[in-house]
DNA sequence: CAGTTTTAAGAGTATTTTGTCTGCAAAGTA
DNA sequence: TACTTTGCAGACAAAATACTCTTAAAACTG
């Protein structure tokens, strides 16, 4: 079951590394990051520059450079991070692809996935990356924990 | 959010409107579902290859031929369909893609997930196709409604 | 048997996603 | 200014997914 893309699942580790480092140093290095999650440098570095320029993040280039939060992380809901990464549809697609799915003609699924997708949003919206960040051992973002 | 492949979709797609067929004919055209549901002949096709080799339908060539269910789509759950199609670890899956994410290591999602993994992992295990079809409206399956 | 209808099987193509590489631009250091 | 460090940008490549096509094989029809 694949809810979330690679890139969004970078993206998020990435930001919660950054959590687990913010107050440390302004900016953190993305060759860092992708050192110490196993992560592409390149495709890292393709994925934050959205997170970037949608102004989640900032950047500073040169040495001790590297992105850092535009806003804090207490003010950053999970549900923001995936519309930038997923796109701003992610919570209103048909479970089975229809696109004429809705409360009108409802797909057979549309029921039983409308309370799924529900509590899902509700959890999305409600938690803040400071919140996830709160309870991270460090080593459980690592590929091989 | 992408739950479920294309595949599986179409796949779940046709099996539904087998379903709403039950009782009329022994088989069902694999062409005729192909073009009342807006699906790829060929890629229908394979796709329901998949659930013939696992035994879940038989086929059957010649006029008057196609794909029929096995075993009564009462017996048949929809994780049956999913565990075919999307393979085996579709639940077992950490939503951030951490191989070790477990209770030993859990990511920062894994309490998050796990209320939600677990609701859709019951869903799944308890309704039928049978059941999903009772409720369904043939529209409902066509891609344009 | 010859011809038609239908699924089976596998090769081939297209598209999307994921990942890599190269050069450039901005910022710091000496 | 020359050199190093870092992110930015876009082209390129590989892999996964989605789809197409061709040929075969089974079953029926006359």
């Amino acid at each position: 079951m694949k809810v979330l893309s690679k890139s969004s699942e970078y993206g998020l580790r990435a930001l919660l590394y950054m959590v687990t480092r913010s107050g440390e140093q302004e900016y953190v290095s993305i060759r860092e990051m992708s050192e110490e999650l196993e992560i592409s440098f390149h495709f890292l570095t393709k994925i934050l520059q959205n997170l970037t320029q949608a102004n989640m993040l900032v950047s500073y280039r040169g040495p001790s450079g590297g992105v850092a939060f535009n806003t804090p992380p207490e003010d950053i809901l999970l549900v923001d991070v995936v519309r930038i990464l997923e796109g701003d549809d992610f919570f209103d697609k048909c479970l089975l692809g229809l696109p004429g799915c809705g409360e009108r003609s409802p797909c057979p699924m549309h029921e039983f996935w409308k309370g799924i997708k529900a509590a899902l949003k509700q959890e999305f919206e409600t938690t803040s990356l400071a919140a996830m960040g709160k309870s991270i051992q460090l080593k459980s973002l690592r590929l091989v924990p």
